[in-house]
DNA sequence: GTTAGCACTCTTTTCCCCTGAGTGCTAAGC
DNA sequence: GCTTAGCACTCAGGGGAAAAGAGTGCTAAC
């Protein structure tokens, strides 16, 4: 059987209907659209036809046709309006980003949040360097009566720092030359090369300050490793409970238990493949528990060797055209803010407490 | 009437049923427990009797009791037999406490998982600041080409770190000279003080460097201020589904939007007063959407002029006696960890990336 | 003071019937 | 050869009655 245009229009109309009722839709409602000049019966025939070619299904024999995976798949590849953004949710976009992000501290959640908020679904926001970084510059300085400061700078222009609480009491000089040493010996080393013996090897040229090289290799060495890791969040679960699909509890559990676990796990994997906004229907999800859930996707870059990922959780009932639309330009705002140079605050760090 | 040993024993006896249960308890139930000698009539009596006491309520004419928040509020007070944590448990969490405190990221978070794994239900965490801090030290270091490092020491020993393009090129010795002004003039300060008049002071003294004054000052002062602000996290949201009374999405949703919203708006005000462990039964909450839902928290001193705060949300019928007594271990497991000198690792900050 | 007995109340479950939405098919119409 | 009107058929969902079950309240006896 072959996919005529009507056929397309016909499936089209019932994936968007379906998307806003959220019931079964028969063959009367699609004729009485506008645009929709065949009777009932007409309708009725190439529904059964979308019915055998897989695109549609019927929940029992005498109710209307709802969308199957395929459907949808085909539905978000080609049959679906272009959304446009309204002047009200751009702005409204924009004045969200411009109000939260003005502090830099834990962005991953906030964006997450934001996105949340705009597409009214549970969502996910990474962050993620592209390389591994190195150590480019060390500082030691005093910090009062028995304490020094080490300040290490990152080749991602990242800027740690840890208090050390002193066994002994060194002098500035004696800081100084454990400067010079550090920047000599442990700069653009990856973590894999902090090897003991080059710990040995510090430590026999760093004079009186010796006793603090272990813990400064352990915490520059820890703080690389730790940078391939991406950084992760989830906000608005309880949003998807507002949808009917998760009407029960129990089904909603499943899968946000499942979001839970798995978006700190799975997700780095999906940075590294292919750019844009990208569409998981359903069964398309590799989890069994997310058989009836979809997924949507936008990866984009964010300078700095930084990648960032938002993305949303929802039924496969899901407004495709208004979350894609509205997460891609949510990707670009973002894109835009970090990349004027007035708004990068880049390392403006701050510690977490104790 | 008044309040007979028997039938004190009869209320807890209702209590612990039901909290295992989640169904109305009827006399006949209780007669089968062990020490419960009594034929169900008698109890009935008992029964009708904390009815009308207000300690009971009854759902229908013809179904069992269950117990008024008057009557969670005396179980909680006086009745439930202390709940002794088995070896597995208190071992199960200090290993996880163990584990996951290693890094020093995001402190409340993690507590807020764990503590929402050991109980099983939504948590929250949040750590907090008694007084205001100070500026202690200032220190300003070169970091490559047209860059310079900010750090600042604060009197509760976090470290702050900027990293600050320079539009212009200093020298060292200009770096010398400002910070010697900055801790000269800036050191001690609440942020109230950080006023235009002492900007204008400060950069009438900077020398070569004092366009990075006003840069330097809102940072600091930013900082300052935000020292006040609690740092709250809420987790495991979707383990609130598990429980019987929220089998309704709806229902749960309200609930957690609350959780979400109040949170982070109204806890900061729940440390002001007293110490240990508090229990808010169902309507003892303030809120509307909380009626049927209970708080256990525990606040304690985690050294360092912080407070820590740690609770968890659930049914009213919860096992308050098991969650209590894991509460309270936990919250005693984080104190010893963080008075512990070596596990002390405050300032080991990390940036969050953008 | 305690208990057995029993009538009574009310929820929950089950069953049945009916209604209505929607289909599939056939035969007629353009 | 599409398209459409017509009609029999199917099935989920709602309403209501009846039956089952759990538990109470009260009375009278122990």
């Amino acid at each position: 059987m072959e996919m005529t245009e009507r056929k397309k229009k016909v499936l089209r109309s019932v994936v968007d209907l379906y998307i806003r009722t959220a019931e079964p839709v028969g063959s009367k409602a699609i004729t009485e659209l506008p645009d929709m000049n065949y009777s009932s019966a007409t309708i009725r025939n190439e529904m059964a036809d979308l019915l055998t070619m897989g695109y549609l299904e019927q929940p029992h024999t005498s109710a209307g046709r709802i969308p199957s995976a395929a459907g949808y798949r085909l539905y978000v590849d080609e049959l679906m309006a272009d959304y446009r953004l309204s002047m009200d949710e751009t702005k409204s976009i924009n004045t969200a980003i411009e109000e939260k992000m003005q502090q830099v501290d834990r962005l991953v959640e906030k964006v997450a949040k934001l996105v949340s908020q705009a597409t009214d679904l549970p969502a996910i926001s990474m962050a993620a360097r592209r390389g591994g970084a190195t150590a480019t510059r060390f500082e030691v300085i005093p910090a009062g009566a028995g304490s020094v400061i080490l300040v290490v700078m990152l080749s991602d222009e990242q800027v740690l720092n840890k208090l050390i609480k002193l066994p002994l009491s060194v002098t500035q000089s004696d800081l100084q030359v454990l400067s010079a040493v550090l920047n000599a010996t442990l700069t653009g080393l990856s973590p894999e090369e902090f090897t003991p013996e080059l710990l040995q090897k510090v430590m026999n040229s760093a004079g009186e300050a010796a006793s603090l090289v272990p813990v400064i290799m352990d915490f520059t060495a820890e703080a690389l490793s730790k940078q391939a890791n991406a950084n992760v969040a989830v906000a608005g679960q309880m949003r998807l409970l507002g949808q009917p699909e998760y009407r029960d509890a129990k089904k909603a559990q499943r899968v946000l238990t499942k979001l839970d676990e798995d978006a700190l796990a799975n997700l780095p994997a999906v940075l590294e493949n292919g750019n844009g906004t990208k569409v998981l229907v359903g069964p398309e999800n590799i989890t069994q528990e997310l058989k009836d859930t979809s997924v949507v996707m936008t990866k984009f870059d964010i300078g700095d060797g930084m990648q960032g990922l938002i993305g949303v959780v929802g039924p496969t009932r899901m407004d495709y055209a208004k979350v894609t639309a509205r997460l891609s330009y949510f990707a670009e705002s973002l894109s835009k803010m970090f990349a004027k140079p007035e708004q990068k605050q880049l390392p403006g760090g701050k510690d977490e407490e104790a």
